[in-house]
DNA sequence: CTGGTAAGTTGTATAGTACAACTAACTAGT
DNA sequence: ACTAGTTAGTTGTACTATACAACTTACCAG
């Protein structure tokens, strides 16, 4: 890489690294956490072709206002809806991340309901997330980006109200209990699931629903 | 400022923004939670001239392999010690935080042993929080990346054992418990905070300490 | 020897939750 | 119409963690 700086390219003397913004993006549909991947263009100028990703990329300083809004215009082109919540995760940086040059990037993580595939951005698709560390290859660091958004992802569900994001509403308890399982990975107690949830005061009723279960459930949205 | 980007200062066609690293050291004295601050330089050249910072700067993509580098360097040549405790609290990037253009910078917070004033680099003085809150005029954003810092710090010291990081090994349960209290701004419960502390078996027994109180007291480190 | 002070312990009440068994409301098959 | 099956939702018991308060222990100073 160049070193001698230019007026454009220096910050007080210093070189400045490239900035981006990667996103890790997780819907739940039946039985799976599911994050969305872009494929890397198959082209040799650029690094990682063909490669898992996670949607990102640089920076438009005329375009962006700030990280946020930058976050939020990437997940629309990609998916075209809006985040239910949006998160940062946290920012990387080192000199040899990106073979083009000592690079950061600030990492969100969004919710959203599950947008058909149909619907996606090209090149992209909803991976499992258990795939997507059985597969273990992605462009840059990303896969160690992904494994921290998931952990915070998972952490914050252990005392939040996370899930109901990744549901459309009216839902019931036991679909919102369902989404907390696949998001844990592991089996909640029915009854404790209730109580605390209830208690935490977040919900409002919205009257009995029909699922596809024998008898009527409850319907919940977030309390606005 | 200059949109045409040139080769040097381009990410794909993007104009780079700066980029820097800002730091929260934190120490606690007596009754005080204290963090340090520096003075920016009185030149009319510089953004906020004379008034209150957080210690940090440019990136140098020479010098630092990757963001904790850097954090740590700055720390160092500010303090003279290295960090007991580093961790990154977020990151922050728009168009107007900084006159000189579009800026990024990642916020870490570091906890230290009290560092004497006169053994500090020059322009760098602590800060008891409540004055620094107080005063409320800081350069930048700085103020809220501080109170960001500050709201890291006591969420994570409600479950973990950050606090004793702050403390010169070997120290006694009540000198913790002070330094717990000092962070969180509130009284604890003796024995619950005894039992807490105790049974979550990071620390180890390094045999009696005579201290400024009329019985003696078991002393403490950290299990390695 | 005695009173004061801080270290450290003990006991009781309460809140949150894990686990297990229960009742309630509906569907579908005979 | 009745019954078996399935899921929604409740109830009860045991256990754990902690708040609060009272206690004992070890030392100092007058």
């Amino acid at each position: 890489m160049k070193k001698s700086p230019n007026k454009a390219s220096s910050q007080a003397g210093f070189q400045r690294p490239l900035t981006s913004v990667d996103l890790a993006i997780f819907a739940v549909r039946d039985d799976n956490l599911y994050v969305l991947l872009v494929q890397r263009p198959d082209s040799d100028d650029e690094p990682y072709p063909g490669q898992s990703a996670l949607p990102g990329g640089f920076i438009d300083t005329d375009q962006d206002e700030n990280l946020v809004a930058c976050a939020s215009r990437k997940l629309f082109e990609k998916t075209g809806v809006e985040a239910q919540y949006l998160e940062q995760v946290g920012s990387w940086g080192d000199a040899s991340r990106d073979p083009r040059g000592w690079s950061t990037t600030h990492v969100y993580f969004a919710l959203i309901e599950y947008v058909h595939s149909s619907d996606l951005a090209n090149q992209s698709k909803w991976v499992a997330v258990e795939q997507a560390f059985k597969n273990d290859r992605m462009a840059f660091d990303h896969l160690s980006l992904l494994k921290a958004a998931i952990d915070r992802l998972r952490s914050k569900v252990e005392y939040t109200s996370l899930p109901a994001y990744l549901l459309q509403a009216p839902f019931t308890l036991p679909q919102l209990q369902h989404v907390y399982e696949v998001i844990l990975d592991r089996s909640l107690d029915k009854s404790s699931f209730r109580t605390r949830t209830l208690s935490a005061n977040y919900l409002e009723e919205t009257g009995l629903m029909k699922v596809e279960a024998p008898r009527p459930a409850m319907g919940y949205c977030i309390k606005p």
